[in-house]
DNA sequence: TATTAAGTACACCGATCTGTTTACGTAACG
DNA sequence: CGTTACGTAAACAGATCGGTGTACTTAATA
């Protein structure tokens, strides 16, 4: 059955070629951009021959799109899946990225590539749009008064402090972690002004719509 | 003299050569991205012999410069320089950028060149430098409460909006106006209401510090 | 043992890109 | 006229890149 794992026969191939591949893809396209990365500089990083590169990956946009899909399965580990914090504070946890964390490849990619049709570029946007959703349904859940608007407010947010930290090249999201507090307390009603384990309506008071 | 003009012995060079290397350069690198053009492609288009353009430039990356520098010599035109608007819709203004208007070529290049040290990168880096500083300065006339944190804030909603659009290839500006519309409202005390759609604030409310 | 699956090492192809060089043209000015 | 400055057109150099082809190795299986 040859299992693909390392297992039976393999000495150090099979399992390790593809990850290795895909792992290596990680840092360099991260560190060097797409296009200053060749694949024979991938190869060597994965300590892989050329010709099982291309066993495993058709073509260098495939494993480009690979490495944009395996980037975050679920989307934002440590945001969204935080039982123990509220909606409110959740929303707000997607401000507080770790320094390590890369800096957006989506948009990185997108950028690169130039080409809305590349399946790296439209898995940018599925991405994209995948966080908005996401911060959408949280923001239902805080009780915002339009949960839609907010969520992708918030992710315009997210985007803005990941360009303006690479242009800058200094931690940019600390302001727009700002921001989103104000935009989440002003559209949820009665917001409680800081953590909120429970989150009651005032249902008279018309506030400030954000527009649109 | 020469005057660098059309010139006493040139025919039909001179002032022209370089202006329309940039010019071409402008559209091409706009169009299709600074990586994936090609100098010939750029000679071809300014309608250069190659030689020529490596006489006006000594690399790509001096023109890359060059071409980042030469676009908006007056940081946003139709924004700041609009004496007739009351500084609240100066700010506004800048998010009411006209759909022609390149999208942010310096987030582009520096993702592109991605190397921190090229020319351009260090352009691009004064440039979001110098339009928070004119967003603070236009802020502060507004009379805000934290004219560099709201300069700042709202830099931070441009560069949002130019990379969420690039990437989502939808208009975000016009969201992230009314943040900015919150933003401001929040930042200025007693507003006094503007043609916003409203910025009726409850008064007795103090309103929301945007901490820091 | 023979086969087969998987991999390595490495040369190679064609395309493209930056940048240079060569050969030639042309107009102003002495 | 000839010189000189400036220009074109096009070949070329050198590098890199994506991708392939070939020959060899290794180890499990039939």
């Amino acid at each position: 059955m040859t299992e693909f794992e390392k297992g039976p026969r393999g000495q150090r191939r099979g399992r390790g070629a593809r990850e290795r591949i895909v792992s290596a893809s990680q840092q360099l396209f991260r560190d060097q951009g797409i296009n200053r990365t060749g694949m024979n500089e991938v190869c060597a990083a994965a300590q892989v021959s050329k010709r099982t590169a291309y066993q495993h990956f058709a073509s260098k946009d495939e494993l480009v799109a690979e490495y944009l899909r395996r980037f975050d399965p679920d989307v934002m580990p440590g945001v969204f899946d935080r039982a123990d914090l509220s909606p409110r504070e959740r929303l707000l946890a997607a401000f507080a990225m770790p320094a390590s964390t890369p800096l957006c490849p989506y948009i990185a990619a997108a950028v690169e590539l130039h080409d809305p049709e590349h399946p790296a570029s439209q898995y940018a946007r599925d991405y994209k749009t995948a966080i908005a959703a996401r911060l959408t349904e949280t923001a239902r859940e805080a009780g915002a008064r339009n949960p839609e608007q907010l969520g992708e407010q918030l992710a315009l947010l997210i985007d803005g402090a990941a360009a303006r930290t690479r242009v800058l090249n200094h931690d940019s999201f600390p302001t727009a972690a700002a921001i989103a507090a104000v935009l989440i307390d002003n559209a949820i009603p009665a917001a409680p002004s800081e953590q909120s384990s429970d989150d009651r309506r005032a249902p008279g008071s018309a506030p400030v719509p954000i527009g649109g």
